[in-house]
DNA sequence: ACCTTCTTCAACTGATTGGTTGAATAACCG
DNA sequence: CGGTTATTCAACCAATCAGTTGAAGAAGGT
């Protein structure tokens, strides 16, 4: 696992990272903070920061003792982009299918409304 | 990791699964035709798709011996309306964070191009 | 029936993961 | 300087993962 789109899926696989992701959309947070909710010790979430932050999804940056985590949200588009594209492929595929399945019924149809369809010449 | 969103991250993470996953949405396709242009065995690409199906993202048929290999692109709503919904309120933060900037511009800005970040009142 | 084809199951392996605890580092507060 | 707070590093552990090989299932072809 190398490439970042791979690591931002595995990074956001742990429902403890999404949560803190989701956290983070509504304000930067320091580790300890972040690590209060989870019945988990500080060194696990940081740990989890690393995996977010080695996929981009969040930088740090320093004051004081504190290391305040925030959010990059731009990594988002890259998996937004993967999905849709493919999504897209996959839908125009239906559609092509429908059309062969249609043409199909029109052909192999001699006459009887065979069921379902009525394919009337048109 | 027990629920479908975080198996479908996971199982979207590995490179090859999301080469198998693009090709499908191209045409269905056996075992072995998936397994043809990896350099692992097919057994390999049996366990990658053993791991797609049960997030939900194909689905097999039979066809005599064959398995043919079914995209179910639906599953990609769910990472997409996850993704959307916090890139969401992450934008909205960053426009809330640019208006109470730009608030602070107003009132602190009595001269002074302090860079950086500034306590204020300190 | 046999044989071949396609696919999965089982057992094993090395690498990675998510967690732990304990020690170290970094920066502030007196 | 010494002490406190926030964070990370290091070593370890159990569980999971991605791969292997070998054997078993499932279904057709002849």
């Amino acid at each position: 696992m190398d490439d970042q789109l791979s690591r931002v899926f595995a990074a956001l696989a742990d429902p403890t990272r999404r949560d803190m992701v989701a956290r983070l959309t509504e304000a930067d947070a320091t580790v300890g903070e972040l690590a209060a909710p989870y019945d988990v010790s500080v060194q696990a979430v940081s740990k989890h920061l690393k995996v977010l932050e080695e996929a981009g999804l969040v930088t740090r940056s320093r004051d004081a003792q504190r290391r305040p985590v925030h959010l990059e949200a731009e990594v988002f588009d890259l998996m937004t982009k993967w999905i849709e594209r493919y999504r897209r492929r996959a839908e125009e595929r239906y559609q092509r299918l429908d059309a062969v399945l249609a043409a199909m019924q029109e052909k192999e149809s001699p006459a009887r409304g065979t069921s379902t369809k009525e394919g009337p010449a048109s």
